[in-house]
RNA sequence: GCCCGGGUGGCGGAACAGGCAGACGCACAGGACUUAAAAUCCUGUGGGGGGCGACCCCCGUGCGGGUUCGAUUCCCGCCCCGGGCACCA
């Protein structure tokens, strides 16, 4: 007998040979069902955290499922090389980006290695490396060519610490995603991709996604952002302008008693320049354009705003309507600019109170007689119009209707949907990135670079500085030929925003060595879409929005036959220590390789599956995987001290031979495949863990009493190994060949449930008198609920409880509980 | 303010479709083994009360109501915590 689980040399030991034997590796088989499991791609940081080793090891217990139960898997692992940190570790330690990515990545392929993930490693991808960004670069030109990629100079959101531009998505309350420096506005020419050509299909197909997180839908449909209404031009006095604004309350126009402008509305910037601008409002507009963004966009901060000294007519009344600018009005939403009306919205009555403009009410609720004489807030449902000419009377939806036709009819506005999502700025100012494939020609202007010289290749560079775009430093790069006219040009030094290197990695690992094409058609035929993608649920409007963009965009181009890449999402809660997120600073970090070193793999598996269920947050705990390690010692014992003389399965006795103790285990054997199986379908392995301990806890109970028989138990090791591989793959690997298996564990069948066995042949009734527990009695399993409440009325406690009472009703659940209800 | 989650022992959590609240694990206490400790094994462990005793009673899933024979679970009204969005016209 073995004496010691040496959890060491058994992990070393099996991580070699199913590397050695390549066990892990995939092809399309035709006709073979496939699942395609799929984890968020690392950054390549240079170790593993808990919340990695948490995602990895989910993912990894369900593709072992998966694949147990015949399915062919794909799960494959690469890493999201490109960013800033790498390009940062080279301005401080002077580390080449590429050496620093490179030697990170070698370092947690073997942290996942020593892991025992189930990876297929011949799929494994970089994306800094050119056999994968030539196809960023190629996906561009397709998208330029279909003016999906285009570029535009304007206002940018800069991170000055970054020294770069970022996406309105990496914007979070006004603060940089990665370094928390407050967000400033630059003017700046960019390259972006039309992603809200995708708005609507976007938001759409979120109802599609029934397998996705309400949360995450939820969130994306507010990115999106859609409001449905309309467009409407209010001609200028003494000129021949307009001023457009957009409303979703069209039915309330009647008391757009002001207009307001952004202070960056065009028109300011033309009054301004003209002789005669009021200083007051010259001081306001300019005080209102510095105003630091998150300020500015703060519900709390006090509405400011001025005379324009010009008016506007209302298309619908007539009515004269002085124009405004204000710090509230946004130029990037809508048309900049807004028709106020002070008795239908909040932020117009602030207004309004404070600069002593008229409220008209324009809107009652249903059934309201009369008007309310002085408003004290503004009333923002739908109701009924009144004072509203032609509409009085209408309903809202009905005013909104007719009025949007009276205006497309008369030419002066149109029923609009506008959208909060903006197009995706992917220009990034640093080096550590895809370069974006465009040649600058003084005659021809952008040329993107031809095909067939892709990739443009990532110059190396020694010394990386900050400030500026650094590869404008390198003149071998920087210096090229227009493509188009062959005159001397300048390439393009930005390179491009790392979420587009992820934003379509998953399809490339159906095909990852394809050097002619992104990948070719019959393998992401096979393989996608992905069956089910686990990771952190921060990406919900970042990654998790930009790659179903580049599906549709893939699908437009007649790449793929597919709506949606994801079927299933699963969002894995944080790991948390102390109450709090790990993070170095807090000093709350643990590290698996410790855990791993002290405790093994199997062990920290375990736990990290057992600890909380996976969609919770997990609030780490060193004595927690210490019982998880006491755990696999003890099934190594009774596995070890017991399986000598175990004979084959045919000899195992008949039902009818056993023990009462014998059926006991092993219907707690067949309950517990069945319910292990139902767990991780709907995905609680926290569950499925401890009925694996319950029934650990059966077979050693058996195990140990006298006349425990050898074949009994040999009967009750095999099914056990198999249910745990998922979760603790090597030392069920060592047991299952100790059990006398050839091949591997891996590829052993997911054991089937007898549903005969499970059933229990003597059942325990509950019974309740008025709702209250106050007996228990066995029952045959096959009893009939009139035997049920015959058996529970005749219990001598019960009798007592019944004595002299009235029994009014008498009611049973099958198989489970008798209530009798009782008076007096 | 709006939208998602969530609130259960000392702790992490379980209870899948309204039917035994607290599975499993941690921690703790007592015991066995040991010269001793560690490891391991056994027993106990929501709170309160009663009985020599096998046991029995009462209370208990954030708070207050409701529906029901029966509510952690469903409904109404609150409180608290976590996350997201938020001057978006």
């Amino acid at each position: 007998m073995k004496e010691r689980y040496d959890f060491q040399a058994i992990e070393r030991k099996w991580q070699q040979d199913w590397e050695r034997n390549e066990i892990y590796g995939v092809s399309e088989v035709p006709g073979a069902r496939k699942h395609y499991v799929l984890e968020m791609l690392p950054y390549p940081s240079g170790a593993l955290h808990m919340g990695h080793i948490r995602n990895y090891s989910l993912g990894d217990s369900v593709a072992r499922y998966q694949r147990m139960r015949g399915r062919n898997v794909l799960h494959p692992l690469g890493w999201d090389a490109f960013g800033l940190p790498a390009e940062n570790a080279a301005i401080q330690h002077g580390v080449p980006p590429e050496k620093w990515t490179l030697e990170n990545i070698s370092k947690m392929k073997d942290q996942c290695k020593r892991m025992g993930f189930s990876y297929d490693w011949a799929r494994e991808i970089a994306t800094c490396l050119p056999e994968y960004y030539r196809w960023n670069q190629w996906f561009f030109i397709q998208m330029h060519r279909r003016g999906l990629a285009y570029s535009k100079k304007g206002p940018v959101n800069w991170c000055e610490r970054c020294q770069t531009v970022l996406a309105n998505e990496q914007v979070v309350n006004g603060l940089c995603w990665r370094c928390d420096t407050p967000v400033m506005q630059k003017d700046l020419a960019q390259w972006y991709l039309a992603i809200t050509r995708y708005a609507e299909e976007l938001l759409q197909g979120l109802d599609g996604l029934t397998q996705w997180p309400e949360k995450v839908r939820t969130m994306q449909r507010n990115w999106i952002g859609k409001s449905v209404g309309a467009k409407v031009r209010f001609p200028l006095e003494e000129s021949d302008a307009g001023i457009e604004v957009f409303t979703t309350r069209l039915d309330t126009i009647f008391g757009a008693t002001f207009l307001v402008l952004a202070p960056e509305h065009p028109l300011i910037a033309d009054w301004l320049g003209q002789a005669g601008a009021p200083e007051e409002l010259t001081l306001m507009v300019e005080q209102a354009r510095s105003q630091d963004r998150r300020i500015r966009t703060d519900e709390a901060t006090e509405k400011v705003g001025a005379f324009t000294g010009r008016f506007a007519q209302n298309p619908f009344s007539g009515e004269r309507v002085p124009v405004w600018t204000a710090n509230f009005v946004l130029m990037e939403y809508g048309t900049g600019a807004i028709m106020a009306v002070p008795a239908h919205d909040h932020r117009d009555f602030e207004f309004s109170h404070k600069y002593q403009l008229p409220v008209r009410t324009v809107i009652v609720s249903n059934g309201e007689q009369g008007l309310p004489d002085r408003p004290t807030e503004a009333m923002t449902e739908p109701g009924v119009l009144v004072d509203s000419g032609l509409y009085s009377g209408m309903t809202s939806q009905q005013a909104q209707q007719a009025m949007g036709e009276l205006a497309e009819r008369e030419g002066f506005g149109a029923r609009t949907v506008t959208y909060r999502l903006r197009d995706w700025g992917i220009s990034r100012q640093r080096y550590w990135g895809t370069p974006i494939p465009i040649i600058h020609c003084p005659q021809c202007g952008a040329v993107p670079v031809p095909e067939e010289e892709l990739p443009v290749l990532l110059p190396k560079m020694e010394g990386v500085q900050m400030g500026g775009s650094p590869l404008q430093k390198v003149p071998e790069f920087v210096q090229a030929d227009c493509p188009r006219c062959g005159a001397p040009a300048r390439r393009e030094t930005d390179t491009m925003d790392t979420f587009v290197d992820s934003s379509w990695y998953f399809f490339r690992y159906a095909d990852p060595r394809n050097d002619s094409r992104p990948y070719g058609p019959e393998p992401v035929k096979y393989w996608m879409p992905v069956d089910l993608y686990i990771g952190g649920v921060e990406h919900a409007v970042l990654h998790l929005i930009y790659m179903r963009f580049f599906s549709k965009v893939m699908r437009d181009l007649e790449l793929v036959d597919l709506e949606e890449p994801v079927k299933r999402l699963f969002t894995q809660g944080m790991v948390i220590k102390d109450g709090a997120k790990m993070s170095k600073s807090l000093g709350n970090v643990v590290s698996p390789d410790e855990i791993v070193r002290e405790f093994g793999a199997d062990s920290l598996r375990l736990f990290i599956q057992f600890c909380a269920p996976p969609d919770g947050e997990l609030e780490w705990n060193d004595k927690g995987v210490e019982g998880c390690s006491r755990f696999l010692k003890r099934l190594w014992r009774v596995v070890f001290q017991f399986h000598q003389g175990l004979r084959p399965a045919q000899d195992f006795p008949h039902f009818d031979q056993l023990s009462d103790a014998e059926r006991k285990v092993l219907r707690k054997l067949h309950q517990t495949i069945q319910k292990v199986t139902a767990d991780l379908e709907r995905f609680h392995q926290n569950t499925a863990v401890a009925a694996l301990m319950e029934l650990l806890n059966a077979v050693t109970e058996y195990a140990d009493q006298d006349g425990a028989r050898p074949e009994v138990l040999s009967q009750m090791f095999d099914p056990m190994v198999r249910l745990l591989a998922p979760f603790t793959p090597h030392i069920c690997e060592e047991l299952w060949r100790e059990l006398g298996h050839e091949g591997s564990v891996v590829n052993a069948a997911w054991p089937a449930y007898d549903p005969q066995l499970a059933r229990e042949e003597e059942i325990e009734i509950v019974v309740q008198i008025n709702g209250r527990v106050r007996a228990r009695v066995g029952a045959p399993a096959e009893v009939t609920l009139e035997g049920m409440k015959e058996l529970a009325l005749a219990d001598p406690r019960v009798q007592d409880f019944v004595q002299g009472k009235d029994v009014r009703k008498v009611i049973a659940v099958p198989g489970k509980l008798v209530n009798i209800v009782i008076s007096g």
